[in-house]
DNA sequence: CTGAAAGCGCTTACAG
DNA sequence: CTGAAAGCGCTTACAG
């Protein structure tokens, strides 16, 4: 069953079917009518593929999540609360708009290739990046193509070809950080450690420089000796944990996920120390486990359902009017405060 | 740049360049080398939407997150951690085999008028339908229409039309609520409650089943006062724990799924009482916060790793032969024993 | 308002 | 082993 089947039957040619499926206004009203019966009795579809090739726009954007770590798990993506959310959100959005998303994991280089496809052979007309590193050559290699590109905490500016034809959302990492690191010092603290995320990272650069100017703001010295490197997963929260935790004696410690949390609160229960009565933990993100924790959690919350829904929304718009345009959101972050902290002194 | 375009440049005919493109054997090895070269020089990525229309198989299939409860949420799917790590799965074993995936949640009927076109308008060569309900029309639908589909956590039977031509994988719900509720007697508990799932849905009732059946082998009474009807969400949980514990007092509970704990936890604090002291609780699912909780909760894990890889693959199998064959299979599922369930007498 | 025809970019018999 | 041609199912100027 196809158009021209259809145009038969209704005694009109293909193109006014055409016409009418696209809901051009030049047809009869009663030709229309007969036109719509004889497609909903024969449960006429048109074909997507035939449609894109004559000159239709597609609706389909691609999602592609960007977790290369190190670390060996089977499954990665399924261990991140972290994206989940996200992934849903975009979903949500995009299905608002009649668009449909497809997704893709990338867990290692050569994963690039696969989307870089999918935009070449035109099966996706848009996609939204997270959690990549800056200035990813595959991804400038599909803008400069032409084609449209949200990218979530990455650094980019209008002035950085090809980037400057890109959509990019980011949580407010620095502010976050500093907001964080200033609730420790509030609440007595001086000597605050630090286990940071993947350096290559955005988020997790800014993060560290939050923290560093929150601590130079309220007059506490920054030691590097209090900064461990970590990598955003429980496992290298756990180890960073240790390794700080063995040499040196913080009251409180600022981590920059809460996936490291996670690992941090392990290896804290290890050393037999107590949060928050030994050490007071605050992590970033706000994942849901967070609240679950006993002691609940302190945590900054990202708001990842607006930062979809910007993403989303804003690719789906340039995509329909077919233009590159360039805009940069930076989306307020909130400390939750729970149980993880105390007063000292 | 297209076919035409490498064939010219390569001076030969855009046949040929088809075939090397699609690795046929027909041509010498020389020009095979030439035309390879072109096409990587000049970037080409041959047309998704002309490799169908001429008569590729496409290489997509649908991922479909059903959830239509009555709860009002904002955003359904990312408050549960349940549909996720299938997700990330389902997308894992799919692109191993050089397969994308697009996947679309419906919270309501009408959202499956997406799906339906998705497969209708070829966009999509065969789905994977979670969460749904029996005999689901739309999904009948679409397999009566040849679509290959596969259906997680449904009950359907070879012989029934026109599910005998569908993928069905489910875990063994009635086993584990069986082992459950069998582990919770053997702890000696005499009065264990059960909140079922959403009785729609064929989980919910197997575990309903298993519970009876445990008590029935092991002696206990089966009380309707101690079986109380939730729908899977934690909210439901919420309520139906409070409406259980106001009137009645069991000494264990047996939830359907680990949300619905995390709703009925917060029943149980509010009503003083201590976990496993007081009530002994034991969920299914063993989402990723169980462990975390305070105690770690003791629940039925289900392999939704394996679940999501035996629909995956099988799914593409059928896909790539062009067949539509029934398979059934019930995954076994494991009971972890954590802290929240206690001995007595 | 409507139809005939060209064209989108491929694949695949068919013929050689 | 290779090419010319038909065909996949649409949309969209173009002409009327």
């Amino acid at each position: 069953m196809n158009a021209s089947d259809i145009a038969k039957i209704a005694g009109v040619s293909r193109s006014t079917v055409s016409r009418v499926i696209n809901n051009y206004g030049n047809v009869t009203e009663e030709t229309r009518q007969r036109v719509l019966e004889i497609i909903k009795e024969y449960n006429y579809v048109p074909h997507a593929s035939a449609q894109m090739l004559a000159g239709k726009k597609n609706r389909i954007i691609g999602l592609f999540i960007i977790d290369t770590k190190d670390d060996n798990y089977a499954n990665k993506m399924c261990t991140s609360s972290y994206f989940s959310p996200f992934t849903s959100a975009v979903i949500d959005a995009a299905n608002k708009q009649r668009y449909n998303v497809l997704s893709a994991i990338v867990n290692e280089q050569q994963d690039f290739n696969n989307v870089k496809e999918l935009f070449f052979n035109k099966t996706i007309s848009a996609g939204i990046f997270i959690g990549g590193k800056n200035n990813e050559p595959a991804i400038a290699e599909i803008i400069e193509s032409g084609y449209n590109v949200a990218v979530i905490e990455q650094e980019v500016s209008s002035e950085q070809e090809p980037f400057s034809k890109c959509i990019v959302v980011n949580n407010d990492s620095f502010g976050g950080a500093y907001e964080a690191t200033k609730y420790l010092i509030q609440l007595g603290h001086g000597t605050i450690a630090h286990i940071t995320g993947d350096l290559d990272q955005f988020t997790a650069i800014s993060r560290l420089e939050g923290y560093k100017k929150a601590l130079l703001d309220g007059g506490v010295p920054v030691k590097s000796n209090l900064i461990i490197k970590g990598n955003y997963t429980e496992e290298s929260g756990y180890r960073a944990a240790k390794k700080l935790l063995l040499k040196e004696t913080p009251t409180a410690m600022f981590v920059a996920n809460d996936s490291m949390c996670l690992g941090a609160i392990r290896a804290i229960e290890e050393l037999r120390l107590k949060i928050p009565e030994d050490i007071s933990l605050i992590g970033f993100d706000d994942i849901e486990v967070a609240r679950y924790l006993q002691p609940a959690l302190t945590t900054v919350r990202i708001p990842l359902l607006n930062m979809a829904f910007m993403a989303t929304n804003n690719l789906i718009k340039a995509n329909e009017e077919e233009m590159n345009f360039f805009a940069n959101y930076k989306i307020p972050v909130e400390l939750v405060v729970r149980d993880s902290c105390r007063k000292i002194r």
